[in-house]
DNA sequence: ACTATTTTGCAAATTTGTCGCAATTTGTTA
DNA sequence: TAACAAATTGCGACAAATTTGCAAAATAGT
């Protein structure tokens, strides 16, 4: 997580246009905190187009600021590591809650051990848990 | 990985038929050995609606047949640990190739843990790698 | 403010996944 | 193995999700 990027710095490095809809995708991330689906920041922003939001997320995908998280059956998007904490989520398939825990250190130091063993760069992962919370159990 | 366990079998335990286009399915995931779309497997077998596969899979989902993995952006299905051992993937964003391998006991010990921490009756878990293989950095 | 370039919105096309229903296939029993 | 009841399929129509081309608008740098 290094505080010193920002969307600003990023796309400028890049070469890249500080657009509206771009800033109003980012802010949307950056407030909600969570995964989100395509649709629920189409939804959540007004007067940007949905392709411009599908166009959004992939570039700023390729650009490393965020990253796709699998929930279930779909995929939902939040902002990487650069700007949150590395973290995952467990996710309850009753009710759509997710519940976020951050990485122990032996996971870095495994992973690092399997990309050397089957030579391959690692470039990122995921883990992701999915189960019945507590409250869904007792409904 | 029981090895008891076949198709007929579970199909008979729970009053299915055994079908062609269940066939089909079945032994093309068992004969590829590796997470495959739907598209794959539409056009890899003969004579079975795209409809009929999207009710095949979430069919064998349910019985515990098959899983989904999520490689990259989409997710794909393979047959479960009944039919193959526990495993995981690494995945090559370049050319799509994916190196599986078996997951280390601490991992089951440590998400057992969280479930306990966070009160979820964990159901299942997913844990993906993704970079750049051997010989796509050397092309 | 002007211009070259990038990016957007819009509309159309494609792809992906779902659904109802008549026709076919399956498992059983005689 | 013929025949019936139940389960399952293919088909076509939908609905939803995602992609694409392109003219118009916004952006970054003079």
């Amino acid at each position: 997580m290094h505080s010193s990027s920002s969307l600003v710095q990023i796309l400028k490095k890049n070469k890249l246009s500080l657009t509206k809809p771009r800033e109003s995708v980012f802010k949307f991330l950056a407030t909600n905190q969570k995964p989100l689906t395509i649709k629920e920041i189409a939804l959540g922003i007004q007067n940007v187009d949905r392709a411009s939001v599908y166009r959004t997320v992939e570039l700023f995908e390729n650009l490393g600021i965020i990253k796709k998280v699998h929930v279930g059956f779909k995929y939902k998007v939040e902002l990487s590591d650069i700007f949150q904490p590395h973290h995952h989520h467990i996710y309850c398939t009753q009710c759509g809650q997710t519940f976020a825990f951050e990485e122990p250190e032996f996971f870095e130091k495994y992973i690092e051990r399997l990309g050397q063993k089957f030579e391959v760069e690692i470039k990122d992962h995921s883990f992701e848990l999915e189960g019945i919370c507590k409250s869904c159990k007792n409904n």
